[in-house]
DNA sequence: CTTAACTGCAACCGGTCGGTTGCGCGACCT
DNA sequence: AGGTCGCGCAACCGACCGGTTGCAGTTAAG
């Protein structure tokens, strides 16, 4: 069912990664929907470079695309959010249990007497 | 206080977008450390290629740097995870605020007779 | 002491990335 | 109708990235 997780998972660490992407994410979170032409206004960059950001999200399905008229309106989907932060649950899970059965064991090992 | 997240949020997200580096991190968080032969003999690439992976996850103080002797050991450091989970929280919470905000507006307006 | 193991540093290479410019097309407005 | 607004596509450019090779330094082992 959800097999292509894996897939999943490093395009949208890939689209996290650079912070102009981070910042539209933040954005589309607050407000509903964002045009490209709207975000440029708003950024010191290009039209098309906003375009080229906002595809690289759609390819990580971050944002659902909405036409309307000669407008694109891009909406944040944050689905795939859930499945960066459930990759770095786990790692940290894990981590913890290694760090509690540390403990454990020498808590055992301390409260044999010599 | 911990004013400096924002820098550090960034060259979390950069470590983790390459599958390479994630890959050490999960490695890191079952085991306890590693070297940087060590891990090459596991990974198909050279060893100054997973030096500069560990250089880059160190960069972004994913793991601290521990020298025993000719070898240099590497052990995971999860607290830069957790800020990068901090963030995704954060985006997550104010998207899960917008959509309760959203709903309570249709209600009331719903809930409102004739 | 000589040799082998493990490392760091620097140079180099091809590919991708973020950004720009330029163009053409559809949609909206008088 | 004609003009313009918003968009997508393609080409181009400099910079960075992931990876390699080669070399020099230090520590352990023979």
């Amino acid at each position: 069912m959800r097999a292509p997780a894996h897939r999943q998972v490093d395009s949208v660490f890939v689209a996290l990664a650079d912070p102009t992407r981070r910042r539209v994410v933040e954005t589309l979170a607050r407000g509903g929907t964002v045009t490209a032409s709207g975000l440029a206004a708003q950024l010191p960059m290009t039209r098309q470079a906003v375009a080229k950001h906002l595809s690289a999200l759609r390819g990580a399905e971050l944002v659902s695309v909405m036409r309307i008229g000669r407008e694109t309106h891009y909406k944040l989907r944050p689905q795939p959010l859930d499945e960066a932060a459930h990759w770095i649950q786990m790692v940290s899970a894990e981590w913890d249990d290694r760090l509690e059965a540390l403990r454990r064991s020498l808590e055992k090992r301390g409260s044999r007497p010599r």
